[in-house]
DNA sequence: CGTCCACTGGAATCAAGGGTCT
DNA sequence: AGACCCTTGATTCCAGTGGACG
């Protein structure tokens, strides 16, 4: 019998790790560290549910990493658990950047609720308002206070607008017996103010709960806390646990950054068979995070951002910060789009596709005027790292695309 | 100080493609 | 089969605009 081609794994046991799961920023921990505060608000406001009172509606805030969805599904559980006799509640978590049109998250929740198999939704052909009615009417049906927790609120809010909202908002005025109470939970502290429109602020704010960014003592704690369960004792360095929590805290406070650094660490460290994580797997691990990253976003591009970051990078600069412009790479786009053989967009799709790939991180650009020479987005192409440049001309679509001409001189014949 | 460029940013619109319902 | 409905991607239209130039 030969030998299995995991050999080398099946034979090297695991000494770091003991349970990798812990270190996952999804795994919800018995205690959540540093939460009390923002656990006993949340508690406060839901309890009247148990004796089949409406809560108000809550719309908490806070940075990601900060711990709201977390607390929010612990309370719920909590929530789920405390009612088990008297079934006076329902909890349901919907998370609007995954099902982000209206249509799938009226789905969503009603067949959460429905479990006739045949009388569950189909996922489209109906039209919204059919959809709302028969929610209303199996949420009445039910006789119960329902806790609807909508997660990345701004998500959807931002490509849909705000009337999906508005009309949950509003659902208790079609019910007899249920009540509806909406939890929304937004990482931008501007949603609140600037995005929300009056008629669904004042519902959706009832109670508002801030979830400040934890500190670097407290990113320590969270860690030493996991690490326990999750590591053999004494394979971490001392200085591995401080170190991890201060390049998190300084972005944002961020526990899941912290905890995805040390899962890295440790993963590495663990397959280069070293006997402890030390502060250079830390280091290794931020760079491989940011660069999956990178990779992540790209191949999830679509084939014509991915054209158009390829124009960005290979658009010549015309002055000595090597930053481009907008028309610049739209020039460069068109020649080759052509040249692949795909249709070519307008001026204005391209730059479209150009903010995005800025707000995805990719690339920085920024509007700038020229004065007379008009107004445009300076893109900075010394940014652009040369990972972008390398996955991207190894994706498919650009297997065999000649990049040798010269869109400079090219432009000019046209 | 006003002009005016080369876009931006927002919104309305269209077409295609996934469906259901009667 | 025909009427409707939602989503997505793209197009078209248009009012705005920061600031160098004259």
């Amino acid at each position: 019998m030969a030998d299995s081609i995991f050999k080398k794994y099946l034979e090297k046991k695991n000494n770091l790790i003991k349970n990798r799961g812990i270190l996952q920023a999804t795994y919800v921990p018995e205690v959540l560290l540093h939460r009390d505060h923002q656990i006993g608000e949340i508690v406060d406001i839901i309890a009247p549910s148990l004796n089949k009172d409406k809560p108000s509606n809550i719309l908490i805030i806070g940075q990601t990493g900060t711990g709201k969805t977390a607390v929010v599904n612990y309370v719920g559980h909590e929530l789920e658990k405390a009612d088990i006799e008297s079934n006076n509640c329902r909890y349901i978590y919907v998370n609007c950047e995954v099902i982000d049109t209206p249509y799938s998250i009226l789905y969503n929740i009603s067949n959460q609720i429905i479990t006739d198999p045949n009388k569950k939704i189909p996922f489209t052909g109906w039209s919204l308002e059919k959809i709302f009615n028969e929610l209303a009417k199996y949420i009445d049906d039910e006789d119960r206070v329902f806790i609807i927790v909508l997660d990345e609120i701004d998500m959807s809010f931002k490509k849909n607008g705000d009337d999906i909202f508005y009309y949950l908002t509003t659902i208790n005025e079609m019910l007899k017996k249920s009540r509806v109470s909406i939890i929304g939970i937004t990482n931008n502290s501007t949603f609140a103010e600037k995005l929300l429109s009056p008629r669904i602020k004042s519902r959706l704010g009832e109670e508002k709960i801030i979830f400040p960014p934890y500190t670097p003592e407290q990113l320590i704690d969270i860690l030493n806390n996991r690490i326990e369960y999750a590591l053999y004792p004494d394979v971490i360095d001392n200085s591995v646990i401080p170190y991890c929590a201060a390049i998190s805290a300084q972005g944002s406070g961020d526990a899941r950054k912290a905890l995805d650094l040390l899962r890295i660490s440790a993963d590495i460290a663990e397959r280069n068979g070293d006997s402890i994580i030390t502060s250079a797997h830390v280091d290794y691990a931020r760079q491989k995070i940011e660069l999956d990253a990178v990779v992540e976003v790209i191949k999830t591009l679509t084939e014509q951002s991915k054209i158009v970051l390829m124009s960005i990078i290979k658009t010549p600069s015309s002055n000595e910060t090597g930053s481009v412009t907008t028309g610049d790479v739209y020039t460069t786009y068109i020649e080759l789009s052509r040249n692949m053989g795909y249709n070519v967009l307008s001026q204005r799709m391209v730059a479209n596709l150009i903010s995005e790939l800025d707000m995805l991180g990719i690339i920085t650009a920024r509007v700038k005027s020229f004065g007379r020479g008009g107004r445009t987005k300076e893109i900075d192409v010394n940014k652009v790292s040369n990972d972008v440049f390398f996955i991207l001309s190894s994706d498919d679509i650009f297997r065999g695309v000649d990049f040798t001409f010269k869109p400079n001189k090219q432009t000019t014949l046209m």
